[in-house]
DNA sequence: ATTATTTATAGTAATATTGCTATATATCTA
DNA sequence: TAGATATATAGCAATATTACTATAAATAAT
């Protein structure tokens, strides 16, 4: 149904899955990339590297915000997108390894 | 629309993205947990683990068959299931860690 | 040979995801 | 203030995912 049976898995398989669900699109990939590189992008600096329209970049950065994965702070008119540092090592062996 | 604009991305961020979507269901991380622990099992054993159907189950499994993580053989009238060796230590990092 | 056991596939229905265009919102700049 | 810039949201359409029941297929057991 397309809906998955939370309450048959504990905490921590759901969270582990949201964790690598987030990761499992390669815009998101390409995103998390170029923040291991850059340290610190503005929405529109995805745009430029990622061919989507800007509203689907957009998304996935809210997607990966709320995963936990990165996160984002207004700076003026643009908003200024990081690797949530407490994950930042790990992101890089993530991406990285293999 | 639920397509993925695959040419896009490189081989290497679609392959990983492709690696993370395997890992990004509870019932997959349950699978996997569960070869962790037993080395090998048959289909039937995750049945009686995981409170789902088991034709959900096995369409589980080929899901992380067909990413490389886990290897099936047949064996008799059931089938063997167990993490792919080359992955097996990654994988515990993956869903150790955290 | 018949029945039981084990697994996969077919078919279906509900929900989620991905991506677009259009537009709202908020801040800068002239 | 008016226009430009930057981002998010709304709304829509297409496809993917999840899970079920029913059933096929293949081996094991009686």
């Amino acid at each position: 149904m397309g809906v998955t049976k939370e309450d048959t898995y504990t905490p921590r398989q759901s969270k582990l899955a949201q964790w690598y669900k987030a990761l499992g699109h390669p815009a998101r990939i390409a995103i998390v990339e170029q923040l291991l590189r850059s340290n610190c992008c503005i929405c529109k600096d995805f745009t430029s590297e990622i061919d989507l329209a800007q509203p689907t970049i957009s998304r996935h950065l809210q997607e990966l915000k709320s995963a936990g994965i990165i996160c984002g702070t207004i700076e003026g008119a643009s908003v200024s997108y990081c690797i949530n540092p407490r994950y930042r090592k790990r992101l890089r062996e993530l991406i990285t390894e293999n």
